[in-house]
DNA sequence: CCGATTGTGGAGAAATTGTGGAGAAATGAT
DNA sequence: ATCATTTCTCCACAATTTCTCCACAATCGG
């Protein structure tokens, strides 16, 4: 999954958190501004896929903040602001932002948005697809196959099979496997990954008999690689 | 690409102007009214490619306009409106229009739209269909038949069945199921599309009993395939 | 050879989905 | 307006799938 950047600009540091978390919770990467004029210095070597623009900001207005980054680049923006009323005036302003949304919002609300706004904006899909010689894993489908043929994968085994093949020959601790496949608040066994190893192995094997393309690196964790070699 | 030419019917001053703006920076010819009786009139004189009409208007309203300018032509049809839920009202109206856009909207999408309805409408007037094996799915007259046969299905079924049909193997999480057929302000029950899910697979099954086309990806969502596969 | 590390089968436990149906909400007819 | 119908949402329980963990065997490195 491509993790995408958004850069939230409001000045109310508890409303500025709570974007931050659920945006976070959500898979993005977060950055946060305050100031009007500190977005337009920094958003260049931020280079975020989308905006959140707070309307009433210290500074520069939300306004003069969307028309300068809209001279600079086609990213995103959504607005955010206080009244209802204020959203048929924007929208007599020729700002050009992709949305509007009016406070009180719920996260969940905000964070549909976002993905809606990336979806429409984003026309030129680039799903990822992954291929090691006779594999091949599709994140969009998530289909994976062995010469053609599907593998059937649970969810963990999927995680799995994904994180390893993203980079081929590194060697994975078992700690990270964890964090990336069970979740970084997991607390249980770390051995429950040798049990997803194990499984997942075995499906393999079972379409691609002679070699094995999950390696284990003594005291440490494990290795997607093709040759049977450590280099 | 010739230059061409769009009507906008539109009684706000400043939304139109801010329409005509982006339309211009896109390249378009633009004319703009604020009355519905004086659309009827001059549309044959100015012959646009498109017509970009608010439902909302003195003199005449949208949809009169609408059905008066099918009988002289087939030009494309973008209906505007202020309310999300006239949308469905309009669906159920049979109106003919293209394509359909809530205010708020962002200048951006709109000329997404009229670009792409454009796009679709030049080579000889072929609205969106899906087609997948005896399914065909049209979404202008929201009609789904299975080898001919009607499928007969509520609002949601359809929606549901859309968004899958028209990504087939890609894998939809809940979320955005959610999102997409209940409206990103739905605030209730992650389930309800499973229920969804349930009636509209018996419906299909009634038609189609030999193959499951909608398939669950455990801890994941659903996918639309023909192929029985299961990864 | 010996302690440390990893492989493995399998048994609950936990999470996820299927499903029928009841009440709420929306829609349409009168 | 009122009423009938359709559609949507949600719940509770069952069925299913997956995850976690354990105990013991196998393997590795020195």
């Amino acid at each position: 999954m491509a993790e995408e950047h958004i850069l939230v600009v409001e000045d109310e540091v508890k409303i500025a958190q709570l974007l931050k978390d659920y945006l976070t919770a959500a898979g993005f990467k977060v950055s946060c501004l305050a100031r009007g004029d500190e977005a337009l210095e920094k958003f260049k070597s931020l280079d975020p896929a989308l905006i959140l623009l707070d309307l009433m900001l210290p500074g520069v207005d939300g306004i003069a903040v969307c028309r300068e980054v809209r001279k600079y680049a086609d990213i995103p923006i959504i607005m955010v602001t206080a009244k209802v009323e204020e959203v048929d005036r924007l929208l007599g302003l020729a700002i050009g932002a992709d949305d509007y949304i009016c406070k009180p919002f719920s996260p969940r609300e905000v964070v549909a948005r976002v993905k809606a706004v990336l979806r429409r904006t984003r026309p030129g899909r680039s799903h990822r697809r992954l291929i090691a010689g006779p594999l091949v894993l599709d994140e969009e489908t998530r289909q994976v196959t062995v010469d053609g043929q599907p593998l059937l994968l649970t969810p963990s085994e999927f995680s799995l099979l994904n994180v390893l093949m993203a980079f081929p020959e590194r060697v994975f601790p078992r700690s990270e496997l964890l964090d990336r496949v069970q979740g970084y608040t997991f607390e249980g066994y770390d051995r429950t990954i040798d049990s997803h190893v194990k499984n997942l192995r075995k499906k393999i094997a079972a379409l691609l008999p002679d070699r094995e393309v999950i390696h284990t690196i003594y005291g440490v964790g494990y290795r997607f690689s093709l040759s049977p070699r450590t280099p």
